[in-house]
DNA sequence: GTTGGTATCTGTGGA
DNA sequence: AGATACCAAC
């Protein structure tokens, strides 16, 4: 079959790609490797629905990022033309959001709800936690937080929370029984705040589509015929329960393509679950869900696919695929090691430059990949220094920032006097004498009417100084929301810039930091001028409504990825996690140590050693041509210098991708062992306790070596003391082979074993 | 209520 | 090291 004419764009796909963008009709699992195209397909399918009939408005496609969202629209108007901005894409998020405006006020919520971020829902956390008298030493508001939030990615409301005996009891294991409580109060809290957190816009959702009021259920199923879900193996329980409520009822034509690979899950942290992709096959397998494995590699060499395809074997569960490449061998795996986090930004910065020369790469050829944010300092320096640009993405984003936020505060706000985050947030700042005995007052009036922060303001018992401050507060709000149907964005926002004290404030301050923060006080004016002046795309679509409610409804959703400037030459500094989706001709990984990448978080569980080997194959498979692995001996970490050794992820790369020049890292270790113990003396060595030397973990009743002839690499070998192990390499000639070999359990894991001597038993 | 200094804590990822 | 929480003195 040659397509013709205007189907001519099926001619750029291979045949697997082809036949997913021609599956429109049933469910349909496409599961894609990196760079196999799967943006490609998505985008393609929706161009091939339009052009076969469906209206744009028919078609629902959900992702993870604006930008994603942003790019595929892009790319289907490339071959559609204009009508593909009426297709739906959007994150789940903003999507959600923006059907719960509409609907809100089914389930109890004003339309003009607030939505919270991350450090509103911590901060409320903290408060409630303080008026239940706990301790919060033992009640972490990060652990707390992300407790509630997993209860609500897993469907379990408050009243699920308290007779969940299974949750209650890993409570008090952890010394907090009672997030239960907490739970209840937060989720009473916000609603009576009308605001929704995060997981909220997912939740309320579900809730609104279950409860079904007017048919709600029955509108927006009429409504998406077509859904396309992208990153699948990211989509938590919630997520995966909203689009069965969507797509999976009688009569329906199950018209679902979700696009995923299971190899590249990284948010399990976030609720995500790989089991999601798996109950999807089998939910539809009654319906005729059609399966197609994209494999071939459009975008990197064949070492870094081989290497990571090795990598990814050490993971347990996994949909079988082999990634493949025919793009030529290209270049080996490059592996720096350095004694301390200082030269290793040296020395990747070196590196950097010595490829922009010898390769004539651009800056923006070019990323650096680190496992955490805070990691981007010393890289940051060291390009500095050598004067190539760069940009960090992550880290704080602009909407952030304490000065961008509170003048944010003030517009929520105005928009929503309930919120009482916001109202926290600015009610003393600038200092206008209500003091924190003042406050806690208020919020006691509050809890005890249950009413809501901004009703109990007026009632609150205080000095007359304090009284006139407060009834002047009052006054200005609800001043700012009169004029909220004549005036824009804009001038709401200048108005309450000036009257509040905020933009007086920054102007006196002369310092350095001072000005900066008036810099980006400024900027968000500018940007609010701009959302009203012109047709401002925020999230992916022209935003015909310039009210201020809509506008922080839309910054609400948007990341540092969003605001920054695509373009220009820098270098790019992010997390491995944020890398996602990206391609670079050169990948840097630095940080290459244990503790590190595997964070120590994920360390002690084999579901944590998995995710983290993932997000490994995530950063290695956004290489297109030059990979680099980095790693230091020794880095400050809170003051203190602290010793790591090399990533086990790196002793998982077979040599034969690794460039020669470079010794393996477990060797290397032995030598760098002897010179910093000379150096530093406080240098601990290992203990041997679980040690190599510690005893047998082979039982030599059991153990049968094998002839040492038949060794190959590949091979899983047993060894009387090292255990289990994988053969990762071979080298050296007959009668002197020597094999290099992973063991597991111990604990410099790879080892260079000379066959002629070795007894070891093969396994399979 | 505000200010400024000191103790304490933090140890991943992000919509 | 850097942010935040807490506390004593104004």
């Amino acid at each position: 079959m040659t397509p013709t004419g205007k189907f001519s764009y099926l001619d750029e796909l291979n045949d697997v790609q082809r036949q997913a963008v021609e599956a429109t009709e049933g469910p349909v699992l496409v599961v894609a490797g990196p760079g196999s195209g799967k943006t490609r397909v998505l985008t393609y399918r929706i161009a091939h629905l339009l052009e076969k009939g469906a209206a744009p408005w028919d078609v629902l496609t959900l992702t993870f990022t604006n930008k994603a969202a942003r790019e595929m629209k892009e790319r289907i108007e490339k071959v559609v033309g204009p009508k593909a901005n009426k297709v739906w894409a959007g994150t789940f998020h903003s999507t959600f959001a923006r059907i719960l405006r509409v609907e809100a006020e089914k389930i109890g919520y004003p339309s003009n709800f607030t939505i919270y971020d991350t450090e509103d829902s911590k901060s409320l956390l903290r408060t409630i936690v303080k008026e239940m008298n706990l301790d919060k030493n033992a009640y972490n508001i990060n652990t707390v937080r992300s407790r509630i939030s997993s209860a609500k990615s897993n469907l379990i409301t408050p009243k699920l929370y308290v007779d969940n005996e299974e949750l209650r009891s890993q409570d008090r294991m952890a010394k907090m029984p009672h997030v239960a409580t907490i739970y209840g109060k937060y989720t009473a809290r916000c609603k009576r705040s009308g605001a929704m957190d995060f997981d909220d816009l997912l939740y309320r959702l579900y809730e609104l589509l279950q409860s079904n009021p007017d048919g709600v259920l029955d509108k927006y199923r009429k409504k998406f015929k077509y859904l396309l879900v992208d990153e699948f193996q990211d989509t938590n329980q919630l997520q995966y329960a909203i689009v069965r409520k969507l797509v999976n009822y009688d009569q329906s034509p199950r018209n679902i393509c979700v696009v995923g690979d299971d190899a590249q899950s990284i948010y399990a942290f976030r609720g995500a679950t790989i089991q999601n992709i798996l109950d999807f096959e089998a939910d539809f397998k009654p319906h005729g869900i059609r399966v197609f494995k994209l494999e071939q590699n459009y975008r990197s060499t064949d070492h870094i696919v081989q290497a990571a395809n090795e990598v990814i074997t050490y993971n347990r569960r996994q949909i079988q695929k082999k990634i493949w490449s025919d793009k030529g061998d290209g270049q080996r795996v490059k592996i720096i090691k350095a004694m301390t986090d200082a030269e290793e930004g040296r020395r990747v910065a070196d590196t950097v430059l010595e490829q922009k020369n010898r390769y004539h790469l651009r800056n923006s050829d070019i990323a650096v990949l680190y496992r955490t944010n805070s990691q981007s300092r010393i890289f940051e320096e060291y390009l500095r220094r050598y004067n190539v640009h760069y940009q960090v993405f992550g880290g704080l984003s602009f909407y952030q920032r304490k000065e961008v936020k509170d003048l944010i505060a003030y517009l929520r706000l105005v928009v929503n006097p309930r919120d009482e985050e916001a109202l926290r947030r600015v009610i003393n700042f600038p200092k206008r004498g209500i003091g924190n005995t003042t406050i806690e007052k208020i919020g006691e009036i509050a809890a005890s009417q249950g009413i809501s922060f901004w009703e109990a303001l007026p009632m609150a018992p205080a000095s007359a100084r304090a009284k006139k401050s407060i009834a002047d507060f009052i006054q200005m709000i609800k001043g700012a929301a009169l004029k909220i149907e004549t005036a824009n964005a804009f001038e709401l926002a200048a108005y309450i810039a000036k009257r509040s004290g905020l933009a007086d404030f920054l102007k006196n301050d002369t310092s350095i930091e001072g000005m900066g923060r008036l810099e980006n006080f400024n900027a968000l004016l500018d940007g609010i001028n701009a959302f009203v002046e012109e047709d401002t795309v925020i999230d992916t679509e022209t935003i015909p409504d310039k009210s201020l409610a809509t506008y922080l409804q839309n910054i609400a959703l948007l990341t540092d990825f969003d605001v920054k400037n695509a373009d220009g030459e820098y270098v790019t500094l992010m997390s491995v996690h944020a890398a996602k989706g990206l391609e670079f001709k050169s990948i840097f990984v630095v940080g290459m140590e244990e503790k590190l990448f595997p964070s120590f978080m994920s360390m002690d569980t084999v579901e944590g050693l998995d995710e983290e080997r993932r997000l490994f194959y995530v950063a290695i498979t956004r290489a297109e041509q030059f990979l680099t692995l980095s790693y230091a001996n020794s880095r400050y970490r809170f003051g203190q210098m602290r010793y790591n050794e090399p990533s086990r992820f790196l002793a998982e790369i077979p040599m034969n991708h690794v460039e020669s020049t470079h010794a393996i890292p477990s060797s290397d270790r032995v030598e760098n062992m002897a010179t910093s113990a000379k150096v530093s003396g406080s240098f601990k060595r290992r203990t041997s306790a679980n040690g190599p030397n510690s005893g047998f973990m082979t039982d030599p009743k059991t153990f049968k070596p094998s002839p040492n002839e038949k060794i190959q690499a590949g091979m899983k070998v047993l060894h009387l003391k090292f255990g289990e192990g994988k053969v990762l390499s071979i080298d050296g000639g007959q009668g002197n082979r020597v094999a290099t070999i992973f063991f597991q359990k111990i604990d410099n894991p790879q080892r260079r074993i000379m066959l002629k001597f070795a007894k070891l038993q093969i396994l399979d």
